[in-house]
DNA sequence: ATCGGTATTTGACCGCGGTCAAGAAATCCG
DNA sequence: CGGATTTCTTGACCGCGGTCAAATACCGAT
């Protein structure tokens, strides 16, 4: 029922992915490095390798927003298909992470290629359909639910889940404050529901109900 | 700064309207009529030419969530391209609306032209970046900022603005109920800032200031 | 181990916007 | 037209999650 991240994220073919690897050039960020800024021109696009890396946008009085949390295999950043065209969000690495940056003419040229144009709207489609998805769940869902479906997203639908964010990130993930996410694992902890032990969480087979 | 929908959406060129015409099927909705429910299988694009069109998810407990209101000239639906895919979303005419079906196929062969190809991408990668924004609106944005923008975003930037949607409509399109909407103008007609009247809404300038 | 910065937790408070209910106003239609 | 249905408004209430503040835990670097 609930699509998670792998199913439209990271779904390019492996054709692809080398077609991609013979023009992508590698790059490594430690935590908290910024990858690209809201507002730069795009030069690249990217592949993420491995890590973790924040997109967000940021607002006129210093708040943030995540706009999405990129995992190992996603494409991210393919505004630069077009040029002058700025990057919508900020982009911020997590953790130490590798990425494959494509240069914005040579992702172009790829799109002659009929198999792996395919793959790239695939891409590009999933990608809306996950970004129509978080405004409903930010619409409709509260803090408790909201998490849940992070975690369905993100790591499939698991009993113990390795974490590979810190609260802080999970909580801007789900659009809500630090102190609030902190209360919401409290009361699912004492409920025994949802456990979050160091880098570990267990998670109670009844909160995939949803509702 | 902010970026109306002309920018994003409706952006086709010319020419790739017309090699749009050439596959075509025009079908006319009244009001309240459904185009396709969510979870359908998607047999064709649309491209709205006339009326307005809601696109919105259903949760399970009967409630909407209205991702998208379309405007005339903007595609939709373009997640048919690919095979077995079903519509993430439900479409209804908000009035009697004349959309322009583009069957699947058709769509998918059109990609091969290069200058259709790249005006379609391009349209793609703007409905994402407006989804991103839109994440952002209702994540740090009260009801009044979202009206505002809302207005600015569908009729842009004009002090006198002829309102083709009820205010019903207009609600649900910045995830509010009625009564909080109708509140919420109560105020701004008696700071003399946002006056709706019939169809005719009056914006003064010191409103788009955002913030 | 120690220091300093960051992340996390907990408490107190409160305002925005949702819900429920009841009228009023507008629109639809035979 | 007149009656029905839908939309819009207004009131009363209240709970979720934000804000501010302070204490504590954690982690990397020396």
């Amino acid at each position: 029922m609930v699509a998670t991240v792998d199913d439209v994220f990271g779904n390019l073919s492996q054709r692809s992915v080398a077609k991609l690897a013979t023009v992508q050039r590698e790059r490594t960020y430690n935590a908290h490095s910024i990858l690209f800024v809201q507002g730069d021109e795009g030069r690249d696009a990217y592949r993420l390798l491995s890590g973790s890396v924040r997109l967000f946008r940021s607002t006129t009085d210093g708040r943030e927003v995540t706009v999405h949390m990129v995992k190992p295999g996603e494409l991210f950043a393919e505004i630069v298909l077009f040029e002058r065209e700025t990057y919508p969000v900020s982009a911020v690495a997590t953790e130490r992470s590798v990425v494959a940056a494509i240069p914005r003419r040579a992702l172009y040229r790829l799109l002659d290629d009929g198999e792996f144009r395919d793959d790239f709207l695939r891409d590009l489609v999933g990608k809306m359909r996950l970004l129509s998805e978080q405004l409903y769940v930010l619409a409709t869902m509260d803090v408790r639910r909201r998490l849940i479906r992070f975690f369905q997203v993100r790591y499939g639908q698991q009993a113990t889940v390795h974490v590979d964010l810190s609260k802080k990130d999970v909580a801007a993930a789900i659009s809500v404050r630090p102190e609030t996410l902190s209360r919401v694992l409290a009361r699912l902890e004492q409920e025994r529901l949802f456990v979050w032990q160091g880098r570990t969480v267990t998670i109670d087979a009844a909160l995939w109900d949803d509702r």
